[in-house]
DNA sequence: TGGTCATATGACTTCATGGTCATATTATAT
DNA sequence: ATATAATATGACCATGAAGTCATATGACCA
């Protein structure tokens, strides 16, 4: 956690700092991302960081916790409408990749997460997170069975499994390669993402929806 | 490439380093895995490491590539008979899953290649063995369209990364979940391997075919 | 035996990192 | 104006990394 004194900083620093550490962590793995970059970067002195935080460490879980909280209310926002299963399934995977997307370096810092020091205390974090979505998922699809939408003879486990596996940075891969160009190059060419269209994005997660339906579906 | 002085070593001195070098780019992202390190676990002194290698990448893509290698050749022995798509997909994905947990070093060298040194010549490397994999996934669908196994109504291109999403990493996490067991904790206690039967992780693949089948086959 | 070539060595250099700390600056309150 | 507390600073430190090189060792052939 930052010190009582980050708090305290002018919004305009605080949010400064935030950015710069953010976008390194965002563009190398955590170990070697470079906290004298940072600090040059953001025009602070080297000292002046371990006034707002204990060590790199506690920088870096912190921004972690912040883009995987922003991550999760944009998508979160998909639940308001109760729907059916696989309607609410397709507008999450909409909304995680339109994520993916639009905040390029929320989604890098999250999965250069697994690059854990040593054996890892962040790699409990990235876990965590995991865990907590697949479960999701799992009640999703409990939820779905009772209701007669999901067929009952399928793992409900192992499908939020397969679930979570795709909404990750999968389908976010996929789009930027039919575009031809790779995540270090979308990150430093914020224009390329005008070339993808929420319709684009739209009709991607359709087709996805198309295989997985019939394979989810209860047999009518 | 190593230099050819390598290759002139004893065979059992170069296994070791080999082994040694593979153990701590299975252990460690690449820009925390330590030259230093090595060469002290191998017994050897750091120049002479410079006698068989140009640098740490060097030996990193060396050690990268046979893990390809050896994976590719155990998985393809699956493809001799000639079945249908689905028989075959399966197959693949059992061997592949199989693999990675028979060698758990190997398969987390691969996946540790993300941590690409700045930007990335090892992505590069990383991005063709995803690109191949996919190819080839993508050739087997339109086959399998052709011969009516598939429905064609579906993006052979999308399919095929959505099969790529699962014979990587997904399923061997999985099956280590439902022993409450992480991967690291996997390469450290070997006799935990005894508890994933063949049995297990064919029923798994099972579980997985149930939904996928439905999901890509041709109405019938 | 002497000479030549391949191999082995580890002290050393260079460099960047995370982290510290005594000191300087600024803001606040009296 | 003065005292006190909060914040800022960057030279500095210890550490460990990749990579170098002059020298030593050993193998093989004449």
């Amino acid at each position: 956690m930052p010190k009582p004194t980050f708090f305290n900083l002018p919004e305009e620093k605080r949010k400064r700092i935030l950015d710069v550490a953010m976008d390194e962590f965002a563009t190398y793995p955590y170990s070697k991302a470079s906290l004298s970059n940072i600090v040059a970067r953001a025009g602070i002195a080297k000292g002046s960081m371990y006034q707002y935080f204990d060590d790199k460490k506690d920088l870096y879980t912190y921004i972690l916790d912040l883009a995987a909280q922003e991550k999760m209310s944009y998508v979160k926002r998909e639940l308001d409408q109760k729907t059916d299963f696989f309607t609410t399934f397709e507008r999450l995977m909409a909304a995680g990749t339109r994520f993916n997307l639009e905040h390029p370096q929320l989604g890098q810092v999250v999965a250069n997460a697994l690059d854990v020091p040593g054996e890892g205390l962040l790699h409990e974090l990235y876990s965590k997170g995991r865990e907590m979505t697949i479960e999701f998922f799992e009640h999703m699809l409990k939820e779905g069975m009772e209701k007669g939408e999901i067929r009952g003879n399928i793992d409900p486990r192992l499908a939020a499994t397969l679930m979570y596996s795709l909404v990750g940075q999968g389908l976010a891969d996929y789009l930027l390669e039919t575009l031809g160009v790779t995540m270090h190059e979308y990150l430093a060419n914020p224009e390329i993402s005008q070339k993808l269209t929420p319709e684009r994005i739209e009709y991607v997660v359709t087709e996805v929806m198309k295989i997985l339906r019939s394979g989810f579906e209860a047999q009518k």
